[in-house]
DNA sequence: TATAAATGCAATTAATCGGTTGCGCAAGTT
DNA sequence: AACTTGCGCAACCGATTAATTGCATTTATA
């Protein structure tokens, strides 16, 4: 099962799980107190997070808590950037127009 | 239909499409050229993207350029941040062992 | 030792997805 | 005017998805 990192984050409620888990590693029963679906449908969602490596788990006695793995994160962060540098591009052209209407103002 | 950048951006072809037109607008049969698919079937991947607001339409004649519109992109890059900020700690946190090894190379 | 709790796994199902094919329409071309 | 080109839309189809339900297994507790 070919699992991506951009496939595993498209999902609402695997976002709000590695949301959840980056602040406290959490067991899949606990974590399904925070939705209103099933502990299986959460262990379900939990199983494609560790698949793609987003998230590690550690076993404590019968309960396994799980951890947030963020170096796959880096990813996404890492396709993310080329565009990022296109938006900061076009707000500093904003941030140059606006300038130029300042400095303009009296003109016409 | 509820579209969501994050589902936008989860198919690999809707990706390459983005980084296709980010350096330059194209007409979908030009992008369809890219791919091994049906002029169709990246048609409809427009039509996503187009949904969810990353790329932008612009008719010439019987042609569509479509461009990329990176402001959209945003809300991916705002919701990584914190994560972000995770693993350039862990990083540091390494970083810090790595010159605390070094520092200590010489006592046992 | 019997029972309860925490979890994973398998089967089922409705919905969605990504793709193809066929069609219609508007804009150029001959 | 007839034809071609570029495109969107609708119908259809197989694969995948997210969820539920039921069951098996391991660990803790009475």
């Amino acid at each position: 099962m070919r699992r991506d990192v951009f496939q595993a984050i498209a999902d609402p409620t695997r976002r709000a799980i590695l949301t959840l888990i980056a602040l406290q590693a959490m067991t899949p029963n606990a974590l399904a107190e925070h939705f209103d679906t099933s502990r299986q449908a959460v262990s379900k969602h939990i199983k494609i997070l560790a698949e793609c490596q987003l998230v590690d788990q550690q076993q404590h006695g019968r309960e396994i808590y799980y951890h947030f793995n963020p170096e796959k994160m880096k990813e996404v962060a890492d396709w993310l950037a080329p565009f990022q540098k296109m938006w900061e591009e076009r707000f500093d052209r904003l941030d140059n127009l606006l300038e130029n209407l300042k400095a303009q103002q009296n003109v016409r």
